[in-house]
DNA sequence: GCAATAGTGTCTGTCAGACAATATAGG
DNA sequence: CCTATATTGTCTGACAGACACTATTGC
């Protein structure tokens, strides 16, 4: 039987998400629409639930998954836990935020068919690692953001920055077969900078987690590039 | 007034602590006795708490720290979340897990007062950042670990080495004045092999966190290494 | 052949590891 | 002077960024 063990007054506890993918060059999260903005301080928050009783973390992550974006659970990792008491005030909850990576393809359709979503594009003033908030923006209209989630997105930004030399992380954006110039892509909008093709490409196949498949890419204009995919 | 949203039965949400420290050149953590190691799957455990409505999980810190151990709060950072549903075996319970780093000096005169404390010695089977389980020893004897926390304790391993090189964690472990030796013996502790002197020093000046007082240590037989404390 | 992109070769500066040499304290 | 440690100097190999070059496709 599931059951907790003490029986005091507790705070609330929950999963809040966040869905990143990479459109047209820019690192993109979903918002949610919420009709609450006045109590909660802003129009827009990361999708989430709380954790029921019965509930692992990660059930928690794919029920919402499936509740609120109607899609299946994609590769994500745990970001962090935030408690402030005031990050919420309406109540306290403990968020504990995941990241969930996806290619664009699949969930630019799953979106366009719930109007409460939006993909919105992230902004950041720091350079680097350093940290901060991050700033949401819809076209060129910045969006508000509820509770501590601008802050979350922040985190989120500095870890993907972090995560993407010497982790496969940068793949969860990409369909299974893709050219270097996707990756590039992919890392350029994460880093917020160019880098050069081909210390990028050497640095990429050095690290030994993608192999070339033999296929080659269609329907581009010029030279087809190679597709490749990730080991094992 | 402070008070949760959800009135539904939900999890209990706790902090376990990984109180850290360097001793004899080996990474060691605090460990607490438990009476129910029958109940729980080992008798010794980390030292942790609920979150109680109107606590951060910074105040629980802090609350669990001071009670626990007895001493004041030092440097902390939040490691990850553990909300596996079978991994307290009393009840469902979501562990927030925080690495707590301490010069060994003040600590250890702390722990010669609490019976119920050890201090083990902790070893991973694994190299460099892979990851996995770590074990926890007390002179020579292997502890039993409780719940999860031979994995928590891995966890903690590789955050530490990931993080040493760009990161000021590795001067957690030493008092406000240090010689360049000490941080060697800290980052050869977490890193679990020798390091080279030369480079060490020179990757440590140029990282530019530290500087110089001017002061020698004192009480050795042979020349005396410069005092360094970290910058700001 | 032209345009545009894919992919390669080469140079160079930075930096970490290895090792040797020098410096300085107590005895 | 001797010992043991601190600190500095030099060499070298790995590697990332910059840039120029070659290759391949559609038109």
């Amino acid at each position: 039987m599931t059951q907790s063990i003490s029986t005091h007054p507790k705070p609330d506890i929950a999963v809040d998400l966040t869905i990143l993918t990479v459109r047209d060059g820019a690192l993109c999260c979903v918002l949610m629409r919420r009709d609450d903005a006045v109590k909660v301080g802003g129009q827009w928050a990361l999708p989430g639930g709380f954790v029921r009783l019965g509930d692992s973390l990660e059930d928690t992550v794919s029920r919402v998954m499936e509740a609120k974006i109607g899609i299946a659970p994609v590769r994500f990792e745990q970001l962090a836990s935030y408690g402030a008491l005031n990050r919420d005030p309406r109540g306290q909850v403990i968020s504990i935020v995941y990241l969930a990576l996806c290619p664009s393809g699949p969930l630019l359709k799953e979106l366009a068919r719930k109007p409460e979503l939006t993909l919105a594009t992230l902004h950041v003033d720091w350079p680097g690692e350093q940290g901060g908030k991050a700033h949401a923006y819809d076209g060129g209209n910045a969006l508000g953001l509820a509770f501590d989630h601008a802050d979350i997105l922040g985190d989120v930004v500095k870890r993907l920055r972090g995560k993407l030399d010497y982790s496969p992380i940068g793949y969860g954006f990409l369909p299974p077969e893709f050219t270097l110039r996707d990756v590039q892509e992919v890392h350029e909008a994460i880093l917020g900078h160019p880098l050069t093709k081909p210390a990028f490409r050497r640095k990429l196949l050095d690290r030994g987690m993608i192999e070339a498949t033999g296929k080659k890419e269609t329907g581009g204009a010029f030279r087809p590039a190679e597709l490749y995919q990730v080991k094992e």
